[in-house]
DNA sequence: CGCGGTCACAGGTCAT
DNA sequence: ATGACCTGTGACCGC
């Protein structure tokens, strides 16, 4: 016999087949404007042992009101799910499931479905809609303690609410550093990648897609909290020390959750290109930097900012309002006000540090080829070519201080 | 002096050379039946202080109870090592290792000898045992936190658990080529090669046989992360789309540990060549698959009994007992029988599902040109010949349902 | 319960 | 193909 997670498993994995062939569901030009909709149902109490029963419920996304009729089959006595608008509006009906079985209590899928069901369709409108029918916890077998419930991201067993929606722990620590890290990931594919238990890692961007469109918060993602880190290295301002300076992996895909620039985190989005608006806000956070060294409390996460102005300035390459590298030069100047100590870093830190990765995807960005060799669709990229210097050759090396007056040399290689 | 690591290596290295000496150690027929035993002893506490103490411990695999005594040497001090049934038969006494130095800690094998010790020897019955001796960590030298464990399959320094057993890196990642590309390798011995660090890479087959013989599990190998974009191709498999079709190299070697066909994984184990009774169990085997089709858990090695039948079927076509190719395609009609509902799968979980695995192997079978060029010695293989349609070409297609009236399409391009 | 963190063990890469 | 080396994942734990 089946056991609930099993069933769970298939009606998530049938309804994203689903998904998958119902036009226009999960377009990355629909992301987040409400087409992926989630909807809670939690029963009052107990209202399964009336014959018929209404409900109405409330997208938590999109606020959409949604009536559920649970009644009666008249043919095999068990219960039928039906869906309606709660104004009566086509779609006017769409039976979602019905009970095979005649039971006593009423179960979503079949008689041994525990707790939570998760279903996704594709309503008349062609919106891909994913609902999560949750019963009443008192009403099931007492074999499991646990509540079955299931990620809304992948499908797989999930381990509570975390960062504002029901999720298992592999999407959890996922979404926690991507926001933590601020990366951002890219789509071989349509960005349609189907995201479940087995899948969930073939697609970073897709994923993080399906868990930002699906609820969670980038504002619930904490600071890190690492109060110690070490004896020596940095001794006020810990932001500087050790911690890593995480470098956007892709940055044709901002997947705009974290390349804000204010001091109100997560509050603005990038659009995808720098403009001057933004420049200040470099500047600005920067200076805000370095205004507070002694502040702790900025501990973790306080260097993004860096990553993000690094971030930008590749996407800055590659924008084609940019008149001339000239630009480039001057934000690049602008950034040496700031007065980071990043030489007190030891030798071995430097070598893999993340400030090396980060001139490198700096300078990955700065190079076309690479960037047009992991895209289909190239596009112009002659804007930033100037600035490498050395178009056609197999190496690049900058020398200079760039970020600071503190002469930090950097050297980055690229490799074609 | 001798370092942990090098002692260890070395007690590796004699109690292999002494399975290679006796006789039908790691035959072939033996894989998995109880000849190779893995035992793990953790000393309760400190009974360490006893002059003499008696433990018995039970192999975690066959069940069997070993007595450990351990005993003040009379000559040097130390302390000795004695393994014994429990009921006192033979082998009555066993040292397997003593105590050189006398410094209030017992060890197994040196003064300084940390943590794990891992010992293979061949018992005075023949078959190879693999015993590790765990002893309390609170006891140890605290220089070394890192417990020095020694890979099982090879003897190398291991670099944790992986699949299932500690390995090197080496171990780990030739089992994740082999499992991942489907490979299947032939011993051109007698299929007990010696497989230690240096001569690992001498015998592909008896590695893995080791491999899976000490526990490494296929289930763990996941599926690859990155699907190598191919924009175009396939529309909506995304595995196939780029997935490779990886051809076992050589299909006279099944390395059993797989060709099980009853429920009870491991009871069984194919001893060469398909009989009537074997059939049998293949349509058993695919009854009870079917017997829960709403099961979607089954999206990894749930097929591995599917699997086993075309890994056999390859066998088959090399038996000489079989008469003609049409008892090939009797078996292959019967598998029909069932009615799988391999649909349900998700397109992705087919590209490396046992199904494709399956396909692949029974693609090779039925192209003996390969088989007969990684062979030196080259059985008839006519008896397939006939089945493939197109000898001689390098590419062979093959499209239609053939295990299950879900009518999977599958193509399979043999790469010579 | 939902944040945080950890680290064994998956994955992948790429000289050899 | 191999394996040393690295990043990313997620089960598990503490608060
Ligand atoms: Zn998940
Ligand atoms: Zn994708
Ligand atoms: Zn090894
Ligand atoms: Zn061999």
């Amino acid at each position: 016999m089946a056991t609930v997670e099993e069933l769970a498993h298939q009606i998530f994995d049938q309804s994203m087949g689903e998904i998958s062939r119902s036009p226009g569901s999960i377009g990355h030009s629909t992301l987040m404007d409400g087409s992926t909709q989630r909807i809670q149902i939690l029963p009052s109490d107990s209202g399964l042992n009336l014959p018929s029963r209404i409900q109405i419920v409330t997208d938590q996304q999109t606020g959409q009101k949604i009536q559920i009729v649970t009644s009666l089959d008249q043919g095999a006595g068990g219960k039928q799910y039906i869906l309606t608008n709660s104004d009566g509006s086509s779609p006017s009906k769409v039976i979602i499931a019905r009970q095979e079985t005649n039971q006593g209590k009423v179960y979503l899928s079949s008689q041994d479905a525990a707790g939570i069901n998760q279903l996704f369709f594709a309503g008349p409108d062609g919106n891909a809609q994913h609902f999560q029918i949750l019963t009443d916890n008192a009403c099931l077998d007492q074999n499991f303690n646990r509540t079955v419930e299931l990620c809304v991201v992948c499908g797989d067993k999930a381990s509570g609410r975390h960062y504002g929606a029901v999720t298992c722990e592999g999407c959890k620590g996922f979404f926690k550093r991507s926001i933590r890290k601020n990366l951002v990931y890219t789509c071989r594919g349509s960005k349609e990648c189907i995201i479940n238990k087995h899948h969930r890692n073939r697609c970073q961007y897709c994923r993080l897609q399906r868990c930002i469109a699906l609820g969670m918060k980038q504002d619930s993602v904490q600071c890190e909290r690492k109060p110690i880190e070490s004896p020596r290295e940095r001794s006020s301002n810990c932001a500087a020390s050790t911690e890593k300076i995480y470098i956007r992996k892709d940055l044709r895909s901002p997947l705009a959750a974290t390349t804000t620039f204010v001091t109100d985190h997560r509050s603005q989005r990038q659009s995808g290109f720098l403009d001057s608006s933004m420049l200040v806000n470099i500047q600005s956070a920067l200076k805000q930097e370095n205004m507070s060294p002694e502040k702790s409390d900025l501990c973790q996460g306080d260097l993004s900012t860096l990553a993000n102005v690094v971030t930008s300035l590749a996407n800055l390459s590659k924008s084609k309002e940019l008149s001339q590298s000239s630009t480039e030069l001057s934000i690049i100047e602008s950034l040496s006000n700031g007065d980071a100590t990043l030489e007190e870093m030891d030798e071995d830190d430097k070598s893999n540090s993340d400030v090396t990765r980060a001139f490198d995807t700096l300078a990955k960005a700065l190079n076309p080829a690479e960037v047009a060799a992991c895209q289909s669709s190239a596009e112009s990229m002659e804007a930033s070519v100037h600035l490498s210097g050395e178009l056609h050759s197999n190496v690049v090396e900058v020398e200079g201080p760039l970020l600071s007056d503190a002469h930090i040399a950097f050297r980055v290689f690229q490799h074609l």
